[in-house]
DNA sequence: CTCAATGCAAAGTATTTGCACGCTC
DNA sequence: GAGCGTGCAAATACTTTGCATTGAG
């Protein structure tokens, strides 16, 4: 037994719910993805080794992963919920690419103090942070035909939080 | 006619577009709000001086707003998407209060250079970015019970891009 | 045996679109 | 007049919930 499923184990029993081998399946499905999942990506991977499964279970289970800290919730602004390993795979930052979709991930300590010294100056007491940059990968750069294009013209793969050019 | 309104009148004339009644009364609420308002708060707003307007003009005048510069989107994690002024009202960040659902706005030069800085170490482009912080205002640190609650049981106002305690 | 879990279908939300009529330009 | 704008209603897209049945402890 890995040491994630001892983590969602002790939080079932934790809370008066009930192992099954649907729930087993989700995790274990969820722990071999690399990407950002949206509940229907990953539904559609756990179907392909249980047919029988339905949406709502993978959903309200990575629910439960979220509850148990194995998994956590993102959002790039398109609308849909995704979610990461949380695991063993502590808090990060996203870049997104808004041409091809690609996500990096980054962690900047001096980052973090930055924003606590930040959130200090307002007495604010931060639980919980999310900063996404939207733009352009390497390479999406390269092959960089978005220069020439009418900005105001082209359908970003990722809709914006706050407008492009606002940085 | 407002700086605002000549903005406004200038991106509907480039675009083919025409100047209505509605248009007019829309941007003149939504220029008279402070707050981050959703479409449908806007339209209950601007139902209340002309109860003929619809919600799909309101939502359509609020993406050409955004087109024209003046509005910008912004999504604090609820489902919702919310506007705020653009013009003359340039890019900041957010504090997010889970317990109230204020909003803290605020600026960092320091915070902007550090993530051109993490940016360009990925060859990274940035087109905009967003940075919010979910936590307790002074405020609702001030009369804090939140600290002796079971936090598990607890329903924020607001649902978490990432789960609490993970910055 | 009891109570939670499951899966279907249906209900919510928030947003977006189709269309006939009306109004700028 | 020609074509965009408007408002209604309907369609989407996700997410969430109700309920009867199944299954874990």
């Amino acid at each position: 037994m890995t040491e994630e499923q001892e983590v969602f184990l002790r939080h079932l029993q934790g809370s008066g719910l009930k192992r099954t081998a649907q729930r087993d399946l989700i995790l274990d499905v969820f722990l071999r993805t690399e990407e950002h999942m949206s509940s229907e990506d990953l539904y559609q991977l756990v179907k392909q080794e249980d047919p029988s499964i339905g949406h709502t279970t993978v959903y309200r289970t990575l629910k439960l992963l979220t509850d148990a800290g194995l998994a956590r919730e993102v959002r790039f602004g398109d609308g849909r919920t995704r979610y990461e390993h949380n695991y063993k795979h502590p808090h990060h930052d996203h870049m997104i690419c808004v041409e091809c979709g690609k996500t990096i991930e980054f962690f900047s300590a001096d980052l973090e103090k930055l924003q606590d010294r930040i959130a200090a100056k307002h007495k604010f007491e931060i639980t919980a942070h999310t900063l996404r940059m939207f733009g352009y990968c390497a390479d999406c750069r390269n092959s960089a035909e978005h220069r020439d294009n009418d900005l105001s013209a082209a359908e970003p793969r990722v809709r914006f939080d706050t407008a492009p050019g606002t940085s």
